[in-house]
DNA sequence: TTTATATATTATAATATTTTAATATTTAAT
DNA sequence: ATTAAATATTAAAATATTATAATATATAAA
């Protein structure tokens, strides 16, 4: 009765970390991020260039995804550059992609989220 | 010049659509109740007692995920059952769990998130 | 060693999300 | 027709997230 407790209290928390690892993609800002970074390694200013978001946001969500896992980082001089540390997320991406394809309308005229 | 700019905007777009589809399974709760409903189509109270969340929030959450298309319904007598419409979800959710396993402590320790 | 440029950090105001309690609606059984 | 059970909705307080401005730090060039 309670040996079970110990798995489900695990599960659980693995769920939540999960959740965490989507919520990482669930903002516009990061997300585009990431799909940048997919295509090559960035430094800031030119994230800040490509995206026109302010530079604090940019090192602001720079830090987030880094903090997570998402992005590793090289220095070269003044520069610093971001690249996709795990390329399952392009996988991730891809297949999001096409779901929301299937299913843009819906997503799009959701206002519970 | 110009022409380009539509082309951006629309990507720009497609960009927040996806966002906001990882926005629907940011949430632990909304997360845990699509994992449940993957393993089987299951009604609000089975939901209720499994989860041990509240009604309304339950029901609030699977709301917000037959609204953007993650889950479907069907009614019989006074209960309705849910289920994961679209099967590519459970595909996503598995890739985000392999790379989670691999990056737990650095998701789990991030406090920007 | 100043100065300029690139990036990071911090604080905060604005906004969005979540949770909960209360209430409404729907359906089936009595 | 009433009642009870299942589900949905609403509103509001609590909490979290985001964007921005201001400031700090680090590096390289002058």
């Amino acid at each position: 009765m309670v040996k079970e407790q110990p798995v489900l209290q695990l599960e659980d928390l693995q769920h939540e970390l999960i959740a965490k690892f989507f919520h990482g993609l669930s903002n516009p800002a990061r997300f585009k991020i990431a799909v940048s970074l997919l295509e090559s390694e960035k430094n800031v200013s030119q994230l800040v260039h490509e995206l026109g978001m302010k530079q604090s946001q940019i090192s602001n969500q720079l830090a987030c995804l880094k903090w997570c896992g998402y992005v590793s980082t090289r220095q070269e001089g003044k520069f610093i550059y971001y690249r996709i540390t795990d390329e399952r997320i392009r996988n991730i991406i891809e297949l999001a992609r096409q779901v929301v394809a299937d299913n843009a309308e819906h997503i799009n005229c959701c206002t519970r989220i």
